[in-house]
DNA sequence: TTCACATGTTCTCACTCTGTTCTCTAGAAG
DNA sequence: CTTCTAGAGAACAGAGTGAGAACATGTGAA
């Protein structure tokens, strides 16, 4: 369990090293946190060390060394989600004739760990290819990029799809993508980003 | 049974951990919540602690961590592929408002022997919301019932996806849904069904 | 080599931050 | 009425933070 100060610490550990290609002392740490006592920082170096993400040479200028994380997925062999991808309709093609080598698989389209998925309802995102009754897949996150998709809460009360668009002047538009619909304007503190959509799907029949 | 505001705490809580990696502080749910008192904060926090949701390091910032019954690193497959499926987007709530024991699964939806997926290429059916570059799950088939949306073959030359209409006199109109498309009506012996789709996806960004 | 200085290490003290416990008030539901 | 839930906020304890002194060790220049 690293405090958020540890964390600033290991974040810029990394950084540096990503950068130069050697630790920095602890000097840099400190100014890098704002503060002045080196004394300070080695008790967060010694933490992250217990905690088993860097190793320190001791008594060593520039003496971290970050430990190797844990691999991101060992194996997943699932290929029964594997869908084959024939290729482009309208091709000029009987299916028949395309060869398929190439499939395709929806969790790694779309599983992640962190989303959900939600049914659209309303019409607000229909010109976008969002319809009544689709699914979206939704990414949780609390900010989002200029022209995102994104579900924000308004006013903590009121769910919406919508698209957005940061102002950078404290505030923002969601732009429905529906003509006979109005973008409505908001200062930023009204609005609550809950997520960024990523994708959307939808079952016929 | 949780109340809303348990819930709710519940959902940040695992938002913020699939977003950040560490549980959030009291003041941050609190501020999420839009209320100032932490100490009621850590009435619901307690609350989940004792329903068994969550496990608590006493007397530690960011001391929360999520009980198992929501894998985080799920091991199974079949886990893998589901997401939970929060419900109605512009019902009027926040999304942590809900609540989510229902998950979905992709596979399930979409994955069946006989199936295959088509990227889209052209704007034939962007009425019905089938966009330039979206997938389309395919179900193969030779014959299809009327208003199906189906993957035809014209004079074994030409593939399209259209909307298939059966007059039953010996002859089918092919519908764009595309108001700037013409319907075209041929004999019945010039289309060749390839598959009727039965799905449909997209991923943004 | 020697030596001054830079850097890492250990420690304590004062202070802040966070979680915890508690009481009080208010409103809704039965 | 009682009971439940919610929110505010005071008070407290323990964890975390920052400063700085004192010392140990390493480094680089003369």
């Amino acid at each position: 369990m690293l405090t958020d100060r540890q964390r600033q610490t290991l974040n810029f550990i990394r950084s540096y090293l990503g950068e130069n290609g050697y630790a920095p002392k602890l000097k840099e740490i400190a100014d890098h946190l704002g503060i002045t006592s080196r004394g300070t920082v080695h008790r967060y170096i010694r933490a992250l060390e217990d905690g088993g993400h860097i190793t320190v040479m001791r008594d060593h200028a520039r003496g971290i060394k970050l430990k190797d994380t844990e691999p991101e997925r060992p194996d997943s062999p699932e290929d029964e989600a594997a869908l084959p991808l024939l290729g482009r309709i309208a091709a000029g093609l009987p299916i028949e004739a395309i060869e398929h080598n190439e499939t395709i698989n929806l969790n790694d389209f779309f599983v992640r760990p962190g989303r959900f998925v939600l049914r659209v309802q309303g019409d607000s995102m229909i010109e976008d290819g969002i319809f009544d009754g689709d699914m979206v897949i939704v990414e949780s996150s609390s900010t989002a990029r200029d022209n995102e998709i994104v579900v924000a809460l308004i006013d903590r009360e009121e769910a919406t799809l919508k698209r957005l668009q940061n102002h950078g002047d404290g505030s923002i538009t969601l732009m429905p993508a529906n003509a006979s619909m109005q973008p409505f304007r908001y200062s930023a503190e009204r609005v609550q980003i809950q997520g960024i959509v990523v994708g959307q799907f939808r079952t016929y029949q």
